[in-house]
DNA sequence: TGTTGGCACTCTAGGGGTGAGACTGCTAAC
DNA sequence: GTTAGCAGTCTCACCCCTAGAGTGCCAACA
């Protein structure tokens, strides 16, 4: 049933068919049009002659790597020729200092502050790769309760605001039927505190299970409350997202067709699909690529995504990538996402690596 | 100068120049195509031939209210057409019971956590419209503190969470030098609190140039940084912005052509000149049109907005609104972006409504 | 003076035809 | 196994042309 168990065979080309299929991705990529027997010989790489060329080509075409578009055009990449690009042709390279330097001075411009710092990941993803791209929030797998904070709005209404272990804060209004007193939430909000800091949902709800000291009537009900936002948050892996860079991705020739970019906003706007790409990502090694067409996306043919987990797997984590044409320089893009990743790691690092007790 | 002022005649159009073009626009909207004088017959309002009808596109043109694409084509209209049919020509209805109760059923869905709804906002505009949709969050113009928490996050770092009046919560880290415990926090939190609880960042400041009790070395840092952080809020009017329907606006022919809705994206991207915009609609009274070609919108010319004002003024208030092609459905539009704003009003007032003392 | 039917004119959208160009696959020779 | 040559295929850009929609103008009419 699996695509890679039923053609192993699809490894062994020749060092001559890998050279070519190399060449006529990057050309691709490069050109965003067909590339030809000629087009190949004329980058200069190949010590053959065209029709030699036009045998591989048609072999690899046999093989599925390549497919023609009609009968007297060139040859185009197919989803299984980029992924074997992908994973074993692609000069697996360092971002390059120019932009490592440029990256690194704008993440050393802003201040210390969770929001900006993703709106400007994502800024600098889209902006270095010339493509639309996407960052989460950093998130603790079972988050932590650092403190609770109870604030009265009005008579009947209570502010909670939750601020845990991963940084993320959370605030919900609450009705009660009564009028409550600050200084009777500022009382409930110590013994929430004392109570329950640094517990998980489910440590919160075996404690609950237990006696509560002192705890009935509405206080009781904002304990259920907590708890219950606080499974809420574990459950939803993927919060808020950060996009940016929308305009890049209609630069791109594939786009001048409406109905393609509509696909690409249509994977951004449908939350299902992408969380759940999103929180595979999340719980990956390293630098996923997902190529149009492949995996839950089967329609959306011409769009792929590069994405990394980053931060501290469990504790404080999120994913990072970008979203562009299938025909994207995915060594350039790669590394991009790669060294992003690592500078969010480092920041996360430096602001969540040992809590303290 | 001024547009308006030099043209004063454009007023006294004769009652059936404005039925022409009331009719004329209408039918454009409707349709996307040039409308002629025989269609304009067809709609079966008009009780006089087509040449007369003819003669009367011809001065609406000479006036500057219509434009014909070609010679041989019908009209479209102007902004200056579009203009005074909004100001002018447009039935103001109310929006349709159906509509009004899909919405008020949807927003009685949720509970109280006001990131949701403004979300769902969005999400409600950009369905009912049928367009893409942008909401701000509520904020007051000069923000009182409600309550401000630090928390030690590593040795040397500290968390601070600011929750302000109207309800909006911020995060920062800052580096001290020294390392704190959280002991010393708490203790600082609550000195600050007491000092500072219900004051803008002027009455802070003003309170910081007197002497503070107690408080020097970095903890007074912390004050500063405090002080710094809400005048940022107030400066910043507009903040995050929520959106959504982005692909709905792709349905519209006049999207078939890239460019058309790269300038859509753009002016959704474009920070400085959107919140120009908004801030001037959160200031405004009652539902704003930019017309695409309008104000700083002047190279869009085929995008418009719809926006409103909601929320208690300089307490809690924020803009919502619809951004569709120029040949969008005024009335209906106006009245839901209208019935919205209206319905946040309501919660907004709910929740901080009479702020406790 | 305002309205109308008639008419010549204009311009576009779309269908069909055509030729240049790019590329292929095949084959026979090296 | 590689190559040159060649016939064949298909697209794309271009042009031509027509149908159709719509106009402006004018003379006649109320």
């Amino acid at each position: 049933m699996d695509q890679r168990a039923q053609d192993p065979p699809s490894e062994d080309l020749s060092g001559r068919q890998r050279e070519v299929l190399r060449l006529l991705v990057q050309e691709y990529v490069a050109s965003a049009a067909p590339v030809g027997s000629g087009t190949l010989l004329r980058l200069g790489q190949l010590s053959v002659s065209s029709a030699t060329v036009r045998s591989e080509l048609a072999l690899l075409e046999d093989l599925g790597y390549l497919q023609q578009p009609h009968t007297s055009a060139g040859r185009v990449p197919t989803i299984k020729g980029y992924r074997y690009f992908i994973e074993q042709l692609m000069d697996d390279v360092e971002l390059p200092a120019p932009y490592r330097t440029m990256i690194g001075h704008q993440f050393h411009q802003i201040r210390l502050n969770m929001d900006q710092w993703l709106q400007l990941t994502a800024a600098v993803l889209a902006h270095t790769t010339r493509s639309a791209s996407l960052v989460t929030a950093p998130h603790a797998d079972h988050s932590r309760l650092k403190h609770i904070q109870l604030i009265a709005t009005h008579d009947t209404l209570i502010l909670m605001v939750l601020v845990l272990q991963d940084g993320s804060v959370y605030q919900e209004i609450m009705a009660v039927s009564e009028a409550v007193t600050q200084d009777r939430l500022s009382q409930l909000t110590n013994q929430l505190n004392d109570l329950f800091r640094n517990q998980t949902a489910q440590e919160i709800r075996s404690v609950m299970a237990l006696e509560l000291p002192g705890i009935t009537g509405w206080p009781l009900r904002v304990v259920e409350w907590l708890a219950q936002r606080m499974e809420d948050v574990d459950v939803r892996t993927i919060d808020e997202i950060y996009q940016a860079g929308l305009a890049n991705v209609l630069e791109q020739p594939e786009f001048e067709d409406v109905s393609t970019f509509r696909r690409l906003v249509d994977m951004m706007e449908q939350r299902q699909r992408l969380d759940l790409v999103l929180s595979r990502a999340l719980s990956a090694n390293g630098v996923q690529i997902i190529i149009g067409g492949e995996r839950p996306f089967e329609e959306i043919y011409d769009v792929s995504m590069v994405l990394s987990p980053y931060g501290i797997r469990d504790k404080a984590s999120g994913v990072l990538g970008v979203v562009g044409p299938t025909r994207m320089p995915y060594a350039h893009v790669v590394s991009t996402v790669r060294y992003v990743a690592c500078m969010m790691d480092g920041l996360i690092d430096e602001v969540y690596g040992e809590t303290r007790a």
